[in-house]
DNA sequence: AGGTATGATTTCAA
DNA sequence: TTGAAATCATACCT
């Protein structure tokens, strides 16, 4: 009780602090205990109207106070006791399992880490999260891909950069505080540099959140942008009946040029690395099981021999040299090219086959079908039916060869299609 | 629900 | 880099 009291005179002296009055208010205070601490607080209130130079007057008064040693001394003591309490509690942090995990994260995603350029790492994972996919990949997705990666990681580095200079800012403001308020109770520098540690906590949970809202938002556009890709379609009927009547009407060497694939992918209306997957997918699996697809081959011969049929109709009718423009049914231009001129290839250069009569032999089986079908679309001038009721393209010309690379050297055949 | 078809991805070789 | 082959993952059909 009378230590109370004491430390309540103590109290308002120092908020009185003028040097005179300090041993009067002690007095007084002492008199009548309960003198209102509402005055008190009036006094300390009445602080923050001073004006500054009035403040620093009262703190050198206070700095010069005849109390001064003997309170700074008491403090001392306190506080030996308390920062020893305090020091079992925050020893040297371990370092955070879950930032590091982020700040990986950050880096594989190529949020955080050197930034050059495009930034060479995002770029990298961008390409990765693509995929190995041979070809070109869907340009627009991944332009745009890429470029929200590269607005998060603007956003993300410029809040950094905010919070880290927050940090230090503030950080620098405690400092001086703490030596200026050095002066009146004890700081040691340690203790400073705790304080200091205490602030980049409290800066870094904040930069933690950063990374993790940052995280979020590359993990969303990832599995918006990519891992959509993954979400099969399939193909309209329209691009596939396309996309097969290339593949049928090219059977012997179905394997599209770079422009071939461009103008796939426009009539498609897909992309040329997916030409170029279906082209794949079709080519190993009409291998892998040609019966299977037989009646789908004879279905696009007949198709094309019908558009074919058409056009040489249409040109014969119009009475003018047929000029294979493409027909009707946007049926190919190329395709057609392409065969007729390998059957040209065939047909004007019987001299050349001495000598590479090999190749020429090898070449001719499979190219037969297709000479079929032109030979029939442009020959018959009716009679669908009889087609159907044979099979076109004879399965055992592939098989006897197992593949088109080998049989049919492709690039010589073909070469206004390739070439 | 289960089987098949099909687009995409991965791995490997040339 | 391209394509073959294997495989995955999903759509679609029964």
């Amino acid at each position: 009780m009378d230590d109370q009291t004491r430390m309540l005179a103590g109290l308002a002296g120092l908020g009185g602090l003028s040097q005179g009055d300090v041993g009067d208010s002690v007095r007084k205070q002492l008199g009548q205990p309960q003198q209102d601490i509402g005055d008190i607080l009036q006094q300390i209130m009445a602080i923050t109207d001073e004006s500054l130079d009035e403040a620093q007057a009262r703190k050198h008064a206070l700095n010069c106070h005849r109390m001064k040693p003997a309170l700074f001394s008491v403090l001392c003591e306190i506080k030996e006791k308390t920062v020893l309490s305090i020091r079992g509690i925050q020893d040297e942090d371990p370092p955070d399992p879950q930032i590091m995990r982020l700040d990986n994260m950050l880096l594989a995603e190529g949020v955080s880490g050197p930034e050059k350029g495009g930034g060479s790492a995002a770029a990298a994972a961008a390409a990765a999260a693509a995929g190995g996919s041979p070809g070109a990949d869907g340009g627009i997705e991944h332009s745009d891909y890429r470029a929200k990666l590269a607005q998060i990681r603007q956003i993300y580095h410029s809040e950094l950069e905010k919070y880290e200079q927050a940090c230090s800012e503030f950080t620098n403001h405690v400092m001086n505080l703490l030596r200026e308020q050095s002066r009146t109770r004890p700081i040691s520098p340690k203790e400073i540099e705790r304080m200091v540690a205490i602030i980049h906590r409290k800066f870094s949970s904040i930069q933690m959140q950063l990374k993790q809202s940052t995280c979020e938002a590359v993990m969303i556009l990832r599995s918006r942008f990519l891992d959509a890709r993954r979400k099969r379609r399939n193909f309209n009927k329209q691009a596939t009946e396309v996309l097969n009547e290339y593949f049928y009407s090219h059977l012997s060497n179905p394997y599209p040029s770079e422009e071939a694939k461009e103008e796939l992918a426009k009539k498609c209306a897909i992309t040329v690395s997916q030409v170029s997957n279906w082209f794949g997918n079709k080519r190993i699996r009409y291998k892998k099981n040609i019966g299977k697809f037989q009646e789908e081959a004879n279905l696009y011969a007949v198709k094309t021999a019908v558009d074919a049929a058409s056009v040489s109709a249409q040109a014969s009718q119009a009475n003018s040299p047929a000029t294979p423009k493409s027909g009707s049914s946007g049926s190919y231009s190329l395709s057609h090219a392409g065969d007729a001129e390998a059957v040209a290839y065939l047909g004007l250069r019987p001299s050349n086959l001495n000598g590479a009569g090999e190749a020429v032999l090898n070449i001719a089986p499979s190219l037969q079908p297709q000479v079929d079908t032109l030979h029939r679309a442009t020959h018959l001038t009716a009679g669908y039916e009889e087609l159907t009721a044979s099979a076109l393209y004879t399965p055992h010309r592939l098989h006897t060869s197992n593949s088109w690379q080998d049989t049919t050297h492709p690039s010589s055949v073909t070469s206004g299609t390739r070439l």
